[in-house]
DNA sequence: ACGCGTTTTGCAACCGGTTGCAAAAGCGGA
DNA sequence: TCCGCTTTTGCAACCGGTTGCAAAACGCGT
């Protein structure tokens, strides 16, 4: 049924190899045959079989896409700028939802099956060792968003997530709050904990502020909601940063429905600045994590590794900044 | 390199079919040449390359996922809901993005290269040509979220959308109101048209009440937004039937914007219930879309497919029903 | 028309598996 | 132990391409 090399060889009256030169590119080829050829192949709507070249070739196009965050809106822009920024330059992404699992092995296994010529995994609450069982297996791979380490063992894209923190309690205190609260995403997460790091570490500079800080359960409006109400119930700090956009929004919820005004009751700091921060009924003060640039360069960095693959590893950070809008009252 | 089935038969003492049979089920292989082979195949850290096999097989347990909606938070659920469906199955989805394209020929000729198994297309607004294009293809194609069709040439699973536009046009009459709208999505979405064609039929039906529409220019959040500031400039209607939960909700804050109370002033109406339909600060009175069944079908469908390629195309159609949440005023 | 260097071509082996077929091995009964 | 039947095994061809190599064709100068 499917038209093959040897059907079009046939059809214009050369050999299979003078077929296959005419759709590689860079062979030798003279401008005769390959006009024959093409006549042929259009003739028999032919179209390579690329998995069959990827077994000489050992290129299979394809890059293992990796992710456990299939519930935090923020993902959908980086599913869309992966998969744009794949295409682009030829490339497939193999998608893999790893909800459930935690061990790479199956992943790893599977994606070995399949050939693919590297792997980008894409989360922030993966750990480290994740990316790295794709080393080991000889498989190129990048984290991003991933935890950064000063002796990466894998190539990570993302942001300095202390930095983070440092950046975020200095925008509490530089609009004069002096009870301030960090409000994080699960605990285990290595984003969480490095945000966390850098916030107190930067709070330690400010002493006359109270600092205090909590963990909601996920990154998800759910979980920021319910830690929300459980806070003010206790007595709430004046402005919080929160773990991420998503978690802020369900924050943000429950201080209104305590019948607390934001930013003059309550503050709120989000990191992400996803599409929906910007929404008119949200309008999140929150730090923005430049997703564009690091899933560009996530990108180019796979692309390399498939020339070296044995490049060494490195750790590429983007420098976030504040989007001031309202759920922080304005410097004064 | 890489450990190849050669390399398992010579450690094993067997030939290469023999190991070929072991990681077949249901080929003939003695228990005593099993062991052997399986012992030297975890040895060695073999497993089969699935592209090698694909090529005699035929079969490359690849699906295509093709959408063009990145940019609607429904379709996180969506990519959520079928990557782990497929991969339940042990298949794997090759996602593609189609958010500029409109010709489905690179998809195909694309798809057939990577020769997979099988095609979904996941678009309420990709025309029906688009998947039909695979079947010409000779490729298997089920269109989820496709347009209902009284003779579908492609297997077609979703909604009735005209009957949707019915629901919604009752749900407003039987709440009392006599002045409604229909705010539809992008015009040229056989999805918008249905429902409207809906939505229209039922009114008529009550011809005490005003009937009016006009259109977003896509299913986002700025879109509706901007058209409901129209709406409200030039006079607005009591209720509002919205293309989608995400329309909906920009339509919800520019009329809260604009000082008008909703439901009171005026009711909003949306069409998906997505996750975030039901978080407290929205809590947007919508019209469910099962997708879960939906998606399920839609794989056991394309599944099917791969034994049975000239299956008899169908139309599986799920019933929607009214979410009550806050948006409308109650039933009198 | 001839010789030489360059380009183009086809052959055949190979990539990593699968599978029909015939031969070999295994098994139970006499 | 031998026979006949069933199960297991290896051979070899094949899936749809790619590529090194030697032979053929070409271009060009004389």
């Amino acid at each position: 049924m499917p038209v093959t090399l040897k059907d079009v060889a046939e059809r214009a009256g050369v050999s299979r190899s003078a077929v296959s030169r005419t759709f590689t590119a860079g062979a030798s080829v003279s401008a005769k045959t390959r006009r024959k050829v093409e006549k042929a192949a259009t003739e028999l709507g032919y179209s390579p079989n690329a998995l069959a070249s990827s077994l000489t070739t050992g290129r299979t196009k394809l890059i293992g896409l990796i992710s456990n965050n299939f519930h935090n809106p923020i993902f959908l822009e980086v599913f869309d700028l992966f998969t744009r920024g794949l295409q682009e330059r030829g490339l497939r992404p193999l998608l893999v939802n790893l909800s459930d699992e935690v061990a790479p092995d199956n992943s790893v296994q599977m994606l070995r099956q399949y050939s693919v010529d590297g792997v980008v995994v894409a989360s922030s609450t993966l750990p480290p060792e994740f990316a790295e069982a794709f080393r080991s297996a000889g498989i190129p791979v990048v984290h991003s968003f991933g935890r950064y380490s000063s002796s990466p063992k894998v190539h990570v894209v993302g942001i300095d997530n202390m930095e983070c923190g440092r950046i975020a309690a200095r925008a509490l205190v530089d609009r004069g709050y002096d009870d301030v609260g960090f409000l994080g995403g699960p605990e285990r997460a290595t984003s969480t904990q490095d945000r966390f790091a850098g916030f107190r570490e930067e709070m330690l500079r400010h002493p006359q502020a109270r600092t205090r800080h909590s963990f909601a359960t996920a990154y998800s409006f759910q979980a920021g909601r319910a830690e929300m109400q459980r806070l003010i119930a206790e007595g709430p700090a004046q402005a919080y940063f929160c773990g991420d956009d998503v978690l802020s929004i369900g924050a943000l919820s429950a201080v209104r429905d305590a019948g607390l005004r934001v930013p003059e009751d309550i503050g709120i700091l989000g990191l992400n600045d996803m599409e929906m921060a910007g929404w008119e009924n949200i309008n999140l003060t929150t730090i923005r994590q430049p997703i564009r640039q690091i899933i560009r360069s996530s990108i180019e960095l796979v692309v390399a590794m498939l020339d070296e693959p044995d490049r060494y590893p490195e750790a590429r950070l983007f420098p976030c900044s504040l989007v001031e809008r309202g759920t922080l009252r304005p410097l004064s």
